[in-house]
RNA sequence: GCUCCGGUAGUAUAGCCCGGUCAAGUAUGCGGGCCUCUCGAGCCCGAGACCCGGGUUCAAAUCCCGGCCGGAGCACCA
């Protein structure tokens, strides 16, 4: 191999490995996500588990693509699982809800369960561990219960024999005991370091039908014990989950030991948070009851739907994710500058060019009589171009026209170049000049009489630092040029020398990104 | 309060497990330049970080101890 050239070497290389000899990577290597632990391919089960009792949020999106990716890099298995074991919180529009945003997110599941399906089979795996003496019935207070755990005591019900807790389970299963009189407690190791392990609830009463199950059932099982439960007969190999659960590992363990099922490997890492975004329900749930903000897709939230409403794409989330999330248990604040930098990429090809006007300022042209000007949609892709009927008045934007001075000169935007000979009555008068574009002269966008009105919301962190941020929400008024019109709802433009923005509806727009 | 877990540029990360190739890589943001009939995109250049203190070692971002700071949990919620 010595004796060879390096020429003889590279030729024989790119034969070989051609992708060897790439130059020494100008682009960074794609980022992605590392390795699960102890992974196999094509035998990798993953599973999304949310709450149907609230409306998606970024965080949720980005484990649904945490998920997805490694069910793609595995060729694994993914179960969409709703826990809707507490009938009290649950509500029915919610399961759809999640469906179609991880639908949106481009996440791919290939099979799907409510935790509130399989209620007997969770009853029957009790019986067993009461038979084994690791479940018991207690009917202690709240308060009582609070206390013997902080105490690391145990109570007199966990020393009764197993059938006299298997006839108060009977009797809480046949719905002869009401809410709160008692519930099912893991008999677990009551002065663990670890307060989940001691005695926890596993099973309650909840006096509340539920909106797929109806009132066919009165005992519910609590996260942990559904959780673990499900975990194992869907046979999932990987737990994804935020850290906030890492105490729970060893209870759903334990729980899973003593029925002899098979425990899977946690991932667990910090929640993903943006800056000035409150991602909580009950938060968000707060800010809308409230009135700091108009609703759950209000566009300065962090939820799906007011992301989406925003004119992040799906590409970026999914891109974000690859390039920006680590799962690691080291605290994440997200600047909303990294994921729109992504999506102003993904959105700049695409993007039709139009000319807005904000605060317009009327122009009044000299020497250019009525034309028709022919504008490209876009500076580099082929998307045709529109055409602007020009009379002999304009508008460009106020903060442009309040810095031009008479003598100064500057062009309208693939129409005429200009100078401007006086301010008249806020008009400014300007003279037409022969010529076309030229190095170092200002270029503004422009629009002909008669243009439309249009509103654009400009949203902004609704939080700085801890204080509410009170202009997170400006509008700002100015005209469009009449090809607007042939804009549908949900496309987003770029307004040159603006910012990318979709279109809300008739006459508004919501501010991307710049 | 108790128990866990973290701490690499403004932000997000790579590297840390298996100490040297790290006078720390990448992206974004920021400053400058080029290009462009946009303040967008693209290209080039620049500034910018290993929380602090000890220890181990020939050698520490990487191992150990202490401190400081931050986060999480301590529900008949998930």
């Amino acid at each position: 191999m010595n004796s060879l050239d390096r020429q003889a070497l590279e030729a024989s290389l790119s034969e070989i490995a051609p992708q060897l000899l790439a130059e020494a990577p100008k682009k960074a290597a794609e980022r992605q996500l590392p390795d699960l632990p102890a992974a196999i391919d094509g035998a990798v089960v993953l599973r999304l588990p949310p709450e149907p009792s609230g409306y998606m949020h970024l965080g949720h999106a980005f484990h649904g693509i945490v998920n997805h990716l490694y069910r793609e890099r595995y060729r694994g298995f993914l179960w969409l699982r709703f826990e809707d074991t507490n009938p009290r919180k649950v509500r029915p529009e919610y399961y759809d809800s999640y469906r179609e945003g991880y639908r949106w997110c481009g996440v791919k599941w290939d099979a799907e369960k409510s935790n509130s399906d399989d209620m007997e089979l969770y009853y029957e795996y009790a019986r067993r561990l009461f038979e084994s003496g690791h479940l018991y019935v207690c009917s202690c207070s709240k308060e009582e219960m609070a206390r013997q755990r902080a105490e690391g005591v145990v109570c007199s019900h966990r020393s009764m024999d197993n059938t006299w807790h298997l006839e108060r389970w009977d009797s809480m299963l046949s719905g002869a005991m009401s809410e709160g009189e008692a519930v099912v407690r893991f008999a677990g190791d009551p002065r663990s370091q670890n307060t989940a392990l001691r005695d926890p609830v596993l099973f309650r009463i909840v006096d509340h039908p539920h909106p797929l199950k109806g009132d066919r059932y009165v005992v519910w099982p609590t996260y942990d014990f559904a959780a673990a439960i499900q975990d194992a007969v869907c046979g999932v190999t990987h737990v994804l989950r935020t850290s906030e659960f890492m105490f729970r590992d060893a209870l759903q363990d334990a729980i899973r030991e003593r029925l002899g099922l098979k425990n899977p490997v946690y991932v667990e890492y910090s929640r993903f948070e943006f800056e000035g975004t409150p991602l909580s329900r009950r938060r968000i749930r707060e800010l809308i009851e409230r009135g700091v903000v108009g609703g759950w897709d209000d566009p300065r939230l962090g939820t799906v739907t007011a992301a989406r409403r925003r004119g992040i794409v799906p590409e970026a989330l999914r891109e974000f994710v690859k390039s920006y999330v680590a799962l690691t248990p080291s605290r994440k604040l997200y600047s909303w500058e990294l994921l729109y930098s992504i999506n102003r990429k993904i959105l700049d090809p695409k993007a039709p060019r139009l000319f807005f006007t904000p605060s317009p300022r009327r122009v009044i042209l000299r020497g250019s009589e009525g034309r028709v000007v022919t504008a490209p949609l876009h500076p580099s892709m082929d998307m045709g171009s529109r055409t602007i009927e020009v009379g002999e008045t304009v508008y460009i934007p106020g903060s442009d026209a309040e810095r031009l001075k008479p003598g100064d000169r500057f062009r309208l935007k693939y129409f005429v170049n200009l100078r401007v000979l006086g301010l008249d009555d806020d008009v400014l008068v300007c003279e037409a000049e022969e010529g076309g574009p030229e190095p170092g002269l200002q270029v503004i966008q422009w629009v002909p009489e008669g243009s439309a009105a249009l509103r654009v919301l400009v949203p902004d962190q609704l939080f700085r630092g801890e204080e509410l941020n009170l202009e997170s929400l400006r509008t700002v008024e100015g005209l469009v040029e009449p090809y607007e019109a042939k804009i549908a709802a949900g496309t987003v433009v770029q307004f040159e020398r603006f910012g990318y923005c979709i279109k809300d509806g008739p006459g508004l727009y919501i501010f991307t990104h710049r």
